[in-house]
DNA sequence: AATGAATGAGCATTCATTCAT
DNA sequence: TATGAATGAATGCTCATTCAT
């Protein structure tokens, strides 16, 4: 057991690039990502990188899996929770604020390998794959078509938060993301359709125009 | 080939970098964007690059801002139609279909620009404007909590699409677009807010278009 | 009297440029000197930093010169003054105490200024002037020749404060240079101190070789 | 021209490099060094110089460090000589005037790189160690204090002379720093020579070696 | 199977200088 | 006379990749 030189098969090795990986991307961007950030990083020597991990792309896809855990994992949690069944809307709107004020690396980290996808289709699987847990994890307490529509109006949101440098408004968010749920006008209190029926004021449009 | 030598005034020359920049980011990826690269798409020297725009990010700023005329731009000339006042949700997802159906270049260009606001604060403000504007240009057919709702959730419609290479659903995205609209109760057929009330269960197809 | 736009003759301008030049060097050091950064600095055009002066060579004389000002200055007021005339080593040390253990910077950029000499002979004439200013203005207390090794003394104990990162040590300096005070035989009292009215003969090289 | 091509292993191209850099820098000074001089002067890919020495910072120190072995390696050698222990001060400014008298290149080449040291922390531990080794070696012949301020003369001398042109005085150089030498009131022999049989106390070089 | 050495291409940026006003 | 525009050269440095163990 003992730390034995030149270990022929070092399991441990390639996790720890991946994590080094996740850590270079969230403190310099994928642009500061490199065979040498990385090999530093996790403390590995430089050809230990490029022989786990034969291109970028294959470190990215292994980094995104992992990265992914992040909010769609709290997500997947407590989804269990009856706090999620009772208000669909608010749990999520609550969520997202959690996730969103704390430390922001790890969402810029988590975001920014999911948009990489945009221009490298290797990636392209697996953002899908995190869509699609999200979207099934959502999908315990509403439709599949509502719960994927909840999740493009989330990333929305926390796009332009992220982008724009807004502040992120929780209770916007819920109300938003209510008037998504499913019309029920014959069951007014449905608990599995998420919140209370929206207040009849918000900004309405009125005579605008 | 050779282009005109010892062009010493040349005030078209910002912007043909910038219209230069453009099809370098939509061809190779703002990762593909350098100076270098930029130069000589644009036929010009190296350093009218860097005099022009003292850094890159400059430089992105200006192709950004540009960019950002492409949907928003559309979307600004129809709001004028009678056809959004008429239905909102469908002239939009209609206008998507369009966008996100024709050349891909331009659309991933369009928003690769865009994200790059997550690493780059100094494309933040345009991000932020960009969001404004078509905000703005919606705000004159409903309120403008629901544009920037409208916003959000076409953007994570956009994402989902481009980002795991699903198919772009116009009748899911009409559907939930609807929904998003503010409730009115006592108005059931406001011409000015959108669609009329949508069926039920889960937004099928129905029969737009 | 009010500002002219355009004023042909800126009498002004060309000290300002001076200035800059020295608060460029004190910041980032004669490698950081450019008519870029000077421009910059002194908020002037660029090409008035080239029209006032042909070279960076000719910048760096007038920016040594007024540089010269700096110790040489203070220790030609003190020279007049009678804590001078009565212990010229611990005088000299105090001065260099207070003069380096304040703002380094400006003591490194005078430095820096001075020894740059010796790889640009258009600095040598200006180095020779302030060598021969500080010994001209020590002679009103010793001999030129003990001047000159004072100065010589000062300066090795300058650098190897400046360049080694040691601590400077006011009793050792003050007592060093009490040594090199010209031997005054006859008056025996204490010739550590140094203190001791500087004898009338000059230290002649006598006949040694 | 074309040297050996393909030199996968050559052991002493770190070596060569370093030598390299001297040349440059004797040449052209250190405003003259860059990768790019020094790989065309050691005969060596670009690459090759930022792959041994990541920092030009880093082979300024070898370089330094090997320079260094000049005028300290003379001194240490000829520490060991009866010369030197019959009189320190002619055997030093006999050392100086050979060294400052013979090939000026070299003279400068090693003021220029100690120098260099007050801008760039990174060679100040390497000036640090010459200081040291230096006083280590005159030691054997005084005590430390009147070691060290023999060097700090010794460096102001050889400044005077680079920065304002002026001639080397052998004759100066003995007498002040025989005027260094720690007093031995008991001989009043000749404190202006130093040559004179050095007292018992202070740590004479009386039996050394 | 694993890795240190090595290299040429490329990077953003700064620069002195030239030129046309 | 003074200055903004313009440009090619050069800078330090990072990089993916190759090669020889």
């Amino acid at each position: 057991m003992a730390a034995a030189r030149a270990r022929r098969h070092d399991p441990e090795r390639r996790q720890r690039i991946v994590d080094a990986a996740l850590r270079v991307v969230g403190a310099r961007g994928i642009a500061g990502l490199s065979h040498r950030t990385v090999a530093a990083e996790a403390d590995v020597p430089l050809g230990s990188t490029t022989y786990h991990f034969a291109s970028l792309d294959e470190l990215l896809v292994a980094a995104l899996r992992q990265a992914n855990e992040g909010f769609g994992g709290q997500l997947r949690e407590r989804a269990e929770l009856p706090e999620m069944a009772a208000g669909l809307p608010s749990a999520l709107a609550r969520l997202m604020g959690e996730w969103i004020g704390g430390d922001r690396t790890g969402v810029e980290l988590e975001y920014e390998l999911y948009l990489a996808a945009l221009r490298r289709p290797a990636l392209r699987p697996v953002a899908a794959e995190w869509t699609e847990a999200v979207t099934e994890a959502l999908s315990r307490h509403t439709d599949l078509v509502t719960a994927r529509a909840l999740v493009a109006l989330m990333d929305g949101i926390c796009l332009q938060v992220l982008l724009t440098g807004a502040e992120y408004d929780e209770a916007y968010a819920r109300d938003m993301m209510a008037r998504l749920l499913p019309a029920r006008p014959d069951i007014p209190g449905d608990p599995t359709s998420g919140e209370a029926p929206v207040s009849s004021e918000t900004p309405g449009p009125s005579t605008d125009t």
